[in-house]
DNA sequence: GTTGATTATTGAACGTGTTCGAAAATCGAA
DNA sequence: TTCGATTTTCGAACACGTTCAATAATCAAC
């Protein structure tokens, strides 16, 4: 059943209430609901380890159990908050990604979106990544399991090159949505660790390294930098996956 | 009592056994020893979240309690495993450091160094990088407590640029170093998800970056560089502590 | 409506990291 | 030796995430 292919945003809610353990009737479907915005929002009030699994339990009224039969772990609820974040993105980028066609100011927008949207969960991030860098985790963003949302992620900033007016050299192209979703993990690994008031430090990153970004864009085309950006091409693609490389080209034998 | 600049080796080795709570006579010295050779063994062999406290403490011969007299928590015997790790890159980097004068050879050498002292702790390293990436935790890489260790680390980039006979553009210079860990880290959390046959993507991966890198270096002194080196500079520089720039000129009052 | 199977819910357990008060060992002086 | 203070050791406890067998609720089919 391949029909999971091609869902965008679908997949994406999709997958935080659809596959895992239960749901199956409306009622459930409520129960489930609940625990998740109680516990969404404890974690946004009091952090993630000061929030217990009882105390979300009893808060949105049923028993400790009861909460393990609809999340099957802790972590499973950060995955929830994970494919909420990233469709709060979508929806707070698809004004600049209309209005404009200008690679900067697209990618500017995407990336300030991405702060704004992720501002709320600033303390609580911190145990996001904590679990995502650990290769065990399912929830880290290079397991299979997180590649719908990852591939989801990597579509907007393939839209974002894609729908602007700029042009990109050839050989970038494939591998540049891949490229800037990295660039916006890195970004994000700062922010997680930016103290400074209002998190102006990380505004102030985006601000500038997407300027830099786009001028090495740019740059790129020039052919001075031709086997440079080759080399780095080639590793790129050469690196990616577990060695799962569909689709990299036509070998059906 | 700027006292402790200088310290290069002792400084590492000094911070894992020294401050914490205890080690008050020599038996207590043999004792948190004991500890710590019976943790990081069972780390390697069992990986760490499968290597419980109490089977530490009980294959140590102490209790559970005694344990943690000696080490606060869990965690701690993992920063006692990163000072570890780094003094064995370290003696594995002397040789090529000292026998070669080329850039490329030298960090070249340093970064397999770093894969090969870290390979006997690959499954274990996971949770290592989980702890290190939350902001909260003390173990992580950009926290002031392990601000020792990382200078450490960047002290060892800085030797590799500033002893090699290749010329580093001016600008590069005084940031290299920091850059040069940070791409160390990038690599270090690629490694982490790597799961091919003796992590032959990483070394890969280190063999072809590392020559990106130095060309990259190079390209860096171009003419047609210079602005965007320029900007990428004063980025990094403006953005680098949590505003904490001490040593940045001579003010001295 | 009754029945049988699926879905939801419960509360008591287990093992974990961690804390704590008290007991034991150690040690420096009287 | 004897005493008091410091260091070391212990084991019982606590709260947590998680599991599980058992019970209740729900629903489709008769």
């Amino acid at each position: 059943m391949p029909e999971q292919e091609n869902a965008r945003l679908h997949l994406v809610a999709g997958r935080s209430t659809g596959s895992d353990p239960a749901t199956k009737t409306s009622k459930g479907e409520r129960t489930r609901a609940r625990i998740l915005e109680t516990a969404l929002e404890l974690f946004r009030r009091d952090g993630y380890e000061a929030t217990t699994m009882r105390v979300i339990a009893s808060t949105a009224g049923v028993s400790l159990g009861n909460a393990y039969y609809y999340f099957n772990s802790k972590e499973h609820l950060i995955q929830a908050f994970y494919a909420r974040t990233h469709d709060e993105h979508l929806a707070a980028c698809s004004g600049i990604l209309e209005s404009s066609g200008n690679l900067k100011t697209r990618l500017l927008g995407v990336m300030r979106a991405k702060l704004g949207t992720s501002m709320p969960y600033h303390r609580f991030s911190g145990l996001l990544f904590r679990t995502a860098a650990d290769p065990s985790s399912p929830l880290n963003p290079f397991s299979s399991q997180s590649r719908p949302v990852r591939e989801e992620s990597i579509d907007l900033f393939r839209s974002v090159v894609l729908d602007s007016t700029t042009k990109v050299p050839a050989v970038l192209a494939k591998e540049l949505p891949g490229l800037l979703w990295l660039y916006q993990m890195g970004v994000i690994l700062y922010w997680i660790h930016d103290t400074s008031p209002g998190c102006d430090k990380s505004y102030r990153l985006v601000d500038r390294s997407v300027d830099l970004v786009v001028r090495l864009i740019k740059v790129s085309a020039n052919p001075l930098m031709r086997p440079i950006v080759r080399s780095v091409m080639r590793l790129v693609s050469d690196l990616k996956p577990d060695s799962e490389d569909e689709g990299k080209g036509e070998k059906h034998d």
